[in-house]
DNA sequence: GTAGATGCAAAGTATTTGCGACAAG
DNA sequence: CTTGTCGCAAATACTTTGCATCTAC
């Protein structure tokens, strides 16, 4: 599992260098949804030399490849997160900017219908909730 | 009607510049969801001596006061559109670049619902479908 | 009259790119 | 070998801001 980064790499043939490995592990073992600010601090962390530069090639290049995938929650750095086969959506707590996950199939099913009725074949989508805890 | 954002205005205190009420104009007139360059661009027909610095202050305090609201498809620059009490969310054709507004109560209320059963109470949201045309 | 708005140009962010050196397959 | 990648610094794209001037209220 820990390596499926690298696996998906050599199935898409991206080429896999020194700066990449890094980044893939990176990402892999973060739970949270770094920033490319982020990423480039844990990442220098295992190699200071390491430029931004390749940074932002690289979960470019990988978001293509379908091995991350990027949020842009409102008024918000664009962040990054693996992408595994669980799709899940997000509730973003707006008072601490915690993050969390969470699956709901039936909306996932009817936003399928939704775009069925308008005439349409749903490819992605983006749910984003904004909420502030319960005070009960 | 088409006055109803300069009367927001009023109601929120905000000052009425002739530059705000060109801008209030092109946005009440505007059915599509322009960002920034498009309004400036139709906004400098009216009054060519409008800058884009104005422009973008004024979207931000539009925004604000609840006048208006941004929207930040994927891999799209941020766009505008006037907030009317009708809630809407979009559909965009990724062929095309179209975007359908679509209001689904069944969608909403389940929202609120998955927010209640992870203890938040939600205070905002953002749904975009991304489809293709069928073609049956 | 005064607080706040404007235009301009300069400064900030976030991200991308040209280029010569270098490394993976 | 050869194609693609890297680091660096410069460039770009979008947005914000300092300041002197001007305007709505």
């Amino acid at each position: 599992m820990k390596d499926s980064i690298e696996q998906k790499c050599l199935a898409k043939g991206v080429k896999l260098t020194d700066q990449r490995k890094i980044i893939a592990k990176v990402m892999s073992e973060s739970n949270d949804h770094p920033n490319v600010d982020e990423l480039y601090r844990r990442v220098s962390v295992l190699d200071s030399k390491i430029s931004i530069a390749t940074v932002y090639r690289t979960v470019k290049l990988f978001e293509e490849a379908g091995i991350l995938t990027k949020h842009e929650f409102k008024g918000d750095k664009a962040r990054y997160e693996e992408l595994n086969e669980g799709h899940h959506d997000h509730l973003i707590d707006v008072q601490s900017g915690k993050i969390i996950e969470f699956v709901d199939d039936e909306i996932e099913m009817l936003q399928k219908k939704v775009a069925k009725k308008l005439g349409y074949d749903l490819v992605d989508h983006k749910l984003e909730l904004y909420g502030v805890k319960k005070k009960s």
